[in-house]
DNA sequence: CGTACTAGTCTTTTT
DNA sequence: GACTAGTACG
């Protein structure tokens, strides 16, 4: 009996088939980690190939420390010696060699969106760039999209001619690109671009990682952008034996720059590839499983498959829908609670996901008030917190002195009475000296525009050449605690003793705890290459499986992951799919979306929970949205709920609950008294409600996919009016709902058009504008379309345009 | 130079 | 609603 008898024939196939290209086409829970473990373990131990030759690419370091594991428990031995890693600390290792061959330090330093923004803006006042028209972000954007498809500086100056804006993005591009270098600095996209850089003008560099690298496996495919690809493509250029996974179905990363051709295209770039498809899924029930697949049916740009299980039906999903978005969450928290007194499963059974980061905080809310164990996921990252930031500053200072960004960061912090105007000054200096900015502090005695300040700058600038002559004798759990002693930053905290403060101090000693692990595990651990860790850590890097805990997170983050008990949250049209995506012109959008849902449910082995609230509050505004159309697309006969969910019966439960509600007991969903008291509509308003989704009731059925934002003056003045029971009674049909939750109008101050005139719909195209009716707070519009008849509508939802 | 308040923005997803 | 950048004032 040998480890590759549990594979089936098309895992087999995939793992003997080592040579050449090779493509896998692995549907969602597949086996395609088991493939790619296997491959490994049969290379080493069948093949005879030195596991240092071996490398494997995968999306995350936490897949790269499992894969690793799992190899370690086939094979036993050589595990380590495999290059498991992200692209990103792929790239990484491979500057940290030779960056100096391109011209910059070995020592550069990684920079995060907080960086390139700080950068960004420097150059948007420098360009005289007007960041109300352009935004920082948005520059930002176009230059990673840029270096995503591998266009430098010069070929966008060159696709800019005649576009304005384009113009001024490649000046702050080909600007940006500059500050970098002499700040000896990368971002996230320069890792790949420069490995590539590297690459083409050092063929020897390139031909020695060919060597090494004989043997080449990517994971998640599907979502590696064009850089990426052209990584990949060079590294395997010696051997040829690349081998792919992914699943198109799955691709869900298009907003990076995931390029969905690299996998639609494999066959035509390695005309000899292998291919080999992986339909038999291992995870799900057939009825997790057939609503998926019902899902992701709905996609056109997808290479057919048709995923299959041998495990049989399964229980029903359950749909649930809410009045209000704290509901949602007190059921699934309920829900939870109810699983794991009922023995059905545990905590670290059951994972929460939902399609924005800003959901978690209100489940967040409701697992803490049910006293559930729960760990959030992503969220504000450890790394990203103003306290850690300023401590890493100081260790990014200390290793790399050209990092302007950094240095200015901490010349000030804690408090040393050096101001905004000092800081110009000396940049002035560097500048006009062609020096950096931490140079330009050593010779602060010379510049003459500072005056006085400059006694201030000398004992900072002694201070780091203090730390750094230490670092000589000194490891780094000792440096950082001295940078916290000399600098006095914890007894600043310690001084201002609140809440935040002791939060603060608290996540100080973490960093301090996690320096001295990594020492622990590295046994010549340098700065350079804590810092670069700390920089490539995703949010779920840091998940351990080990908690029993419910795991809240976005679909994003739950790519690869399974869990027996889902709960997707949310299922909201306007939330998920997003109203960016509804609203934009590009059915791609939509596609990406749909495939994000498919992701979410095909999380589920067991069990699967869709739920939605009627209301919920975004961005302090209250939203009124319709079922998501990704639950219509699930065949009814498959959820155990189809209507909408019965107050009575949930409430029923609720009372059986053993865990006390005693308040709410007294005032059982009568006028939701409890939370969002505040924001509760009154009872005027949801007759308006009632109205306008009668009204809406003669064009819903041609978008029925709306999304409101509801003006917030009418939400946040509230009646006393508790009595008022909203819409539940008439919500007995799920097609209502898309009329119902329509919502109020936003009140338009002016029609930008009037009667005759030519107007266009999202939907519905062009048509004439027939009639115009005021009403309380909206106008009721009548259009006669070219292609869909004569509809009336309200103004604030059809969002018409006018034609000239 | 430092602080406190205000106004504006944001978020869809992240290595 | 939360956070941040910008401004006015001490």
């Amino acid at each position: 009996m040998s480890i590759y008898d549990t594979l089936n024939k098309e895992q087999r196939e995939a793992v003997f088939h080592t040579d050449g290209p090779v493509l896998i086409l692995a549907g969602a829970g597949s086996g395609k980690t088991r493939v790619l473990t296997h491959r490994i373990a049969y290379l080493i131990e069948k093949c005879q190939i030195n596991p240092w030759n071996i490398m494997a690419i995968t999306f995350t370091n936490k897949a790269a420390g499992e894969m690793r594991e799992r190899v370690d428990d086939l094979v036993g031995y050589g595990s380590e010696s495999i290059w498991v890693a992200t692209f990103h600390s792929t790239c990484v290792r491979i500057l940290r060699r030779y960056a100096d061959r391109i011209g910059f330090d070995n020592n550069f330093t990684i920079y995060d969106t907080d960086d390139q923004k700080t950068i960004m803006k420097e150059i948007c006042k420098k360009l005289q760039i007007d960041t109300k028209m352009l935004k920082e972000r948005t520059i930002l954007g176009a230059v990673s999209s840029a270096k995503d498809e591998l266009i430098s500086p010069v070929e966008y100056d060159l696709n800019s001619i005649g576009d304005f804006t384009k113009l001024k993005i490649s000046k702050a591009y080909m600007e940006y690109q500059s500050v970098l270098r002499k700040n000896n600095a990368m971002d996230f996209d320069d890792l790949i671009v420069k490995t590539i850089e590297l690459f083409k003008n050092c063929p020897d560099v390139l031909k020695q990682y060919q060597e090494k690298f004989q043997y080449i496996m990517v994971d998640e495919y599907q979502d590696t952008n064009t850089a990426q690809f052209e990584l990949i493509r060079l590294l395997a250029g010696g051997y040829r034996n690349l081998c792919v996974v992914g699943d198109d179905d799955q691709s869900i990363y298009k907003f990076r720059g995931a390029n969905i051709r690299n996998i639609l295209d494999f066959e035509k770039v390695y005309d000899d590839a292998f291919i080999v498809k992986l339909e038999q899924n291992y995870r799900s029930t057939s009825n997790v499983l057939e609503a998926a697949n019902s899902v992701i049916r709905n996609n056109i740009g997808r290479k057919e498959k048709a995923l299959w299980t041998d495990k049989e039906g399964g229980s029903s999903l359950h749909f649930r829908q809410f009045d209000y978005a704290y509901e949602e969450a007190e059921y699934i928290a309920f829900d939870v609670a109810k699983k794991k007194r009922e023995l059905i499963c545990d905590y670290k059974d059951c994972a929460v996901l939902f399609r924005t980061n800003a959901q978690a905080r209100i489940l967040e809310e409701q697992f803490v008030k049910a006293g559930i164990p729960y760990d959030v996921v992503g969220g504000v990252n450890f790394y990203s917190r103003k306290e850690i930031k300023d401590l890493l500053a100081y260790l990014k200072t200390i290793d790399n002195g050209k990092d302007d960004v950094a240095v200015k960061r901490i010349i000030n912090v804690p408090k040393r009475g050096i101001g905004a105007t000092t800081i110009v000054r000396v940049q002035e200096y560097a500048d006009s000296r062609n020096i950096s900015f931490y140079d330009a502090l050593k010779e602060a005695d010379q510049i003459m525009t500072i005056g006085k300040s400059a006694s201030k700058l000398k004992p900072f600038v002694d201070m780091i050449q203090i730390f750094r002559s230490k670092l000589e004798f000194y490891g780094l759990k000792e440096l950082i605690k001295d940078i916290i002693d000399t600098t006095g930053y914890v007894a600043q905290l310690e001084a201002d003793n609140d809440e935040e403060a002791k939060a603060r101090i608290e996540n100080i000693d973490e960093l301090i705890s996690k320096i001295v692990s990594y020492e622990e595990e590295h046994e010549e651990a340098t700065l350079s290459e804590f810092l670069e860790e700390v920089a490539l850590v995703a949010d779920i890097d840091g998940i351990s499986k080990d908690n029993n805990k419910v795991l809240l997170m976005t679909l994003h983050s739950s790519k690869g992951l399974e869990f027996p008990h889902v709960y997707l949250a949310g299922m909201e049209d306007g939330i998920f799919p997003s109203y960016m995506t509804i609203t934009s012109d590009d059915p791609a959008e939509v596609e990406e979306e749909r495939r994000l849902a498919y992701v979410g449910i095909t999380r589920a082995k067991e069990d699967l929970t869709l739920s939605c609230a009627k209301q919920r509050m975004i961005r302090g505004e209250t939203q009124y949205n319709p079922v998501s159309r990704f639950v219509r697309e699930i065949p009814g006969e498959l959820l155990d709920n189809r209507l909408p969910v019965s107050k009575k019966r949930e409430f029923e439960e609720y009372e059986e609950a053993s865990y006390e509600r005693a308040a709410f007991k007294q005032k059982p969903y009568a006028g939701v008294s409890r939370v969002n008291r505040e924001q509760k509509p009154s009872g005027a308003f949801y007759s308006r409600i009632s109205q306008s989704s009668q009204a809406e009731a003669v064009t819903s059925e041609g978008n029925p996919y709306q999304s409101i934002v509801k003006p917030k003056a009418v939400v946040t003045k509230p009646t006393t009016n508790a009595s008022v029971k909203p819409f539940i009674a008439k919500q007995d049909q799920l097609s209502n709902i898309a009329g119902i939750s329509k919502g109020a109008p936003s009140v338009s101050g002016t029609l930008s058009y009037g009667e005759g005139d030519r107007v266009k719909h999202i939907k519905f195209g062009e048509g004439t504008v027939k009639a115009i009716v005021e009403e309380p707070r909206d106008y009721q519009i009548t259009v006669e379309f070219d292609d869909y008849g004569t509809k009336k509508m309200l103004a604030a939802f059809a969002k018409l345009q006018k034609i000239e």
